[in-house]
DNA sequence: TGCTTTTATCGTAAAAATACAATAAATAAA
DNA sequence: TTTATTTATTGTATTTTTACGATAAAAGCA
């Protein structure tokens, strides 16, 4: 992307977007899906079950343990990846603290 | 961005991340806010509510409408825009299921 | 009609994201 | 130690995003 002027908004602004520009590639959210189906580690197994070359989806992993949702442990040649609940469920409280604002009552326009 | 192969993932997982993208930015999450915020119509004053120059919110605001997220109507010379209260709700309930899935109960990794 | 105000569009430079081949690193197995 | 297996890193071409100056378009006012 272009350079997002990311001093003239707030922490939560910033939060908020950070949060959401690693959901916003299908892939990252097919990975968290996995995780979830599975309800365990997935060891090994993601580059079969996502279409995309090994070195993509290792870049995808890292974006998504690197915001802290996902952890990995090595076990043996491969790493296990998993859910981080703890930051899950903080990031989660931000996200719908967003997505649930109020309507307003009036329609306006 | 580079090209996403978004042919690859299902329809939900492209639905996420087209949400989850669009909030991507502070600048539309800000934009968002203050939608919220005033209950009501923005017309006119959110360039100089966030600083940034006036093609540039008006592109931001293109992509929130664009997804459906908000709408606008033209009062006189100046353009009107509120949340589409049915297009956000709906949109809510996609990114609730895939934020609130249940997570694992046994440690893992 | 001509001028002002407000928003949208165009064009473009700069930066970031995506994908993957090639390669390195780390561990297990032989 | 050598080989195999698995994941991470590097390098890079392609595409997208961002931001904004310049300009067009649209509506109100003089």
């Amino acid at each position: 992307m272009g350079l997002a002027k990311t001093e003239m908004f707030t922490d939560l602004q910033n939060e908020i977007a950070l949060y959401a520009k690693v959901f916003g590639h299908p892939a990252r959210v097919s990975i968290l899906q996995h995780l979830f189906k599975i309800d365990a580690c997935v060891c090994g197994d993601l580059v079969n079950e996502i279409g995309l070359a090994q070195p993509t989806i290792s870049q995808h992993l890292k974006e998504l343990k690197n915001l802290g949702l996902i952890q990995g442990t090595v076990e043996g040649t491969s790493v296990c990846y998993c859910i981080h609940k703890e930051n899950w469920t903080q990031m989660k409280e931000v996200m719908l603290k967003f997505l649930d604002q109020d309507l307003p009552k009036s329609d306006c326009c």
